[in-house]
RNA sequence: CGGGGUGUAGCGCAGUUGGUAGCGCGCUUGGUUUGGGACCAAGAUGCCGCAGGUUCGAAUCCUGUCACUCCGACCA
């Protein structure tokens, strides 16, 4: 495989990981910055990434019964307010507005933080029977979290997301929402970004504020730290009872419907590029890439090279996204920029290819090169995009099958974490929240969830030796 | 919110003891090139982050402030 780095202006991962991070954002144009600290603009060829991954996801949720709707931005205080857990949680990090022009407003508005509070509202004006039930709802939208520390696509104080919210008969129904959504999320990750992740619970102090219990899927990143690249929660009853939403059931019983709400957001663009970046930029799944195919001419100034690539464009174009540049920036510049760019697929295109029928088609993920007759080349372009696709989720799940590390106390995952570097530790616990922040403190790893895949590892916590309950996996997390 | 770093041309940086603002890349024009970031020639580009202060004179010294960035704590 040839990894050689060709590019001198990205800072290498192994050098520094975080730097490599923003050169990649900057340099592969996915956003710009403002004025507004942590709100970025989203240039397009990032954006065009968002809508590819929005239009699947769409797809997915529309073909699970799910209708869009879309929700106020705005959230008056005393809304917010009346779920206790959910203010606590949210209130640290919310933006509020108070004037309307230059006239004090009488209650002051928060800007949505998340909307659970504004479908509650809703819910409460529309839900009167079972007849009622359920409602699939979802939104895509922007929220804004008051962040401290920023980062483009990680942590940003707008970002974009989508929000599910439904709301059903039974809790039964409910829960089974829930598990259903985290298993969209993780078959979108795996299938379409290439990105493995593991399902599983957030532990109790780790839960969204208002759930009764949240579901994450969890993905380990290149330099071994966690991201959650999207939650599912079940809230109960709970926002019901405080919404004061209520329904008519088959027995003409007044009852509270059980809740549920799901996301992910904009941060899975991150996720991509921190698990399949690399020295040469960023890399690009298939399914979701801009350009899935850069034509690139070679000697254009010779016979009628530029032609024949706007042929092949021509005979490409119902296939896959493919684009020819025709810019008179030197081949090798096109070489790097394409590679800088994470486009899964380059077509070479010169004098003497165009003599032999064929041209040359090159994978980023490895950078091997076909030789392919002119006449094969839709067929062999869609194979090449399914090996980039497998090629990508292989190294990643490799990465984290290396960094996966067992551990039966704490002093043995202080010791593998500093001589492999950081990654998933896989852990039994007690079940008790001391230990799990003792374990936090004392490695600098939380837990990130306790997997639905449950393996044995031992019989005793990590952390105070008493008998274990659960596997838990346990990591640095963005 | 704590600790560090950086703000000078679009980008990356230099600027000594305070004395008229520099380099590389990119950009524009013309020509030659083209299979891994091509070459030659001629150009254009600055509120030296912002606000005060010291000084005959400040990118340079002092005070304040803002932004970006990294490392922690908190969070999608």
């Amino acid at each position: 495989m040839d990894n050689r780095k060709m590019v001198d202006d990205i800072t290498s991962m192994d050098e520094d990981f975080a730097k490599w991070y923003t050169d990649i954002v900057k340099k592969a144009e996915l956003v710009g910055y403002t004025s507004v600290k942590g709100c970025m603009v989203i240039r397009p060829y990032g954006y065009a990434i968002w809508e590819n991954m929005q239009r699947i996801l769409d797809g997915m949720f529309k073909e699970t019964g799910h209708e869009n709707v879309c929700m106020p931005m705005f959230i008056p205080e005393s809304l917010l307010n009346k779920e206790k857990d959910h203010v606590e949680g949210f209130a640290p990090e919310v933006a509020w507005v108070t004037h309307g022009g230059s006239e004090k407003l009488e209650e002051r508005l928060c800007v949505r933080p998340t909307s659970e509070t504004l479908f509650c509202e809703h819910y409460s004006q529309i839900v009167h029977s079972y007849r009622d039930l359920p409602k699939l709802y979802n939104q895509w939208v922007s929220v804004v979290r008051w962040e401290k520390t920023t980062r483009p696509f990680l942590r940003s104080r707008e970002f974009l997301w989508q929000e599910g919210h439904t709301i059903h008969e039974t809790a039964q129904q409910a829960i089974e929402e829930t598990e259903k959504m985290l298993g969209i999320y993780a078959r979108f990750c795996e299938e379409v970004l290439a990105m493995p992740v593991i399902k599983g619970k957030k532990t109790e102090s780790d839960k969204f504020a208002g759930a009764v219990s949240t579901y994450a899927i969890e993905a380990l990143m290149h330099d071994g730290k966690a991201l959650q690249a999207g939650t599912s929660h079940y809230f109960g009853d709970g926002f019901a009872r405080a919404f004061d939403i209520t329904f008519s059931d088959r027995q003409n019983k007044k009852s509270y419907p059980h809740q549920t709400s799901w996301g992910v957001s904009t941060r899975l663009i991150g996720g991509i590029i921190m698990t399949h970046g690399d020295d040469n930029g960023l890399a690009l799944p298939p399914a979701v890439a801009p350009i899935q195919a850069v034509i690139i001419p070679i000697a254009v100034h010779k016979g009628n090279v530029i032609e024949k690539a706007r042929q092949l464009e021509q005979q490409l174009k119902n296939i896959v996204r493919v684009k020819v540049d025709d810019s008179d920036n030197s081949p090798g510049w096109k070489f790097a920029q394409y590679e800088m760019k994470g486009v899964p697929v380059r077509i070479e295109l010169g004098p003497r290819d165009i003599e032999n029928n064929q041209c040359v088609i090159v994978t980023r993920h490895n950078r091997e090169k076909t030789v392919v007759s002119l006449d094969d080349v839709a067929t062999v372009v869609q194979q090449k995009l399914k090996e980039v696709h497998d090629g990508l989720y292989s190294k990643a799940l490799e990465n984290r099958n290396r960094r996966t590390y067992d551990c039966t106390t704490t002093d043995q995952m202080i010791d593998e974490m500093t001589k492999k570097g950081d990654g998933f530790i896989r852990a039994m616990w007690c079940g008790s929240e001391e230990c799990e922040a003792a374990v936090k403190e004392k490695t600098g790893a939380g837990s990130r969830c306790i997997p639905f895949d449950q393996v044995q590892i031992s019989d005793k916590c990590v952390c105070c030796g008493k008998p274990a309950k659960t596997m838990v996996i346990w990591g640095k997390a963005y």
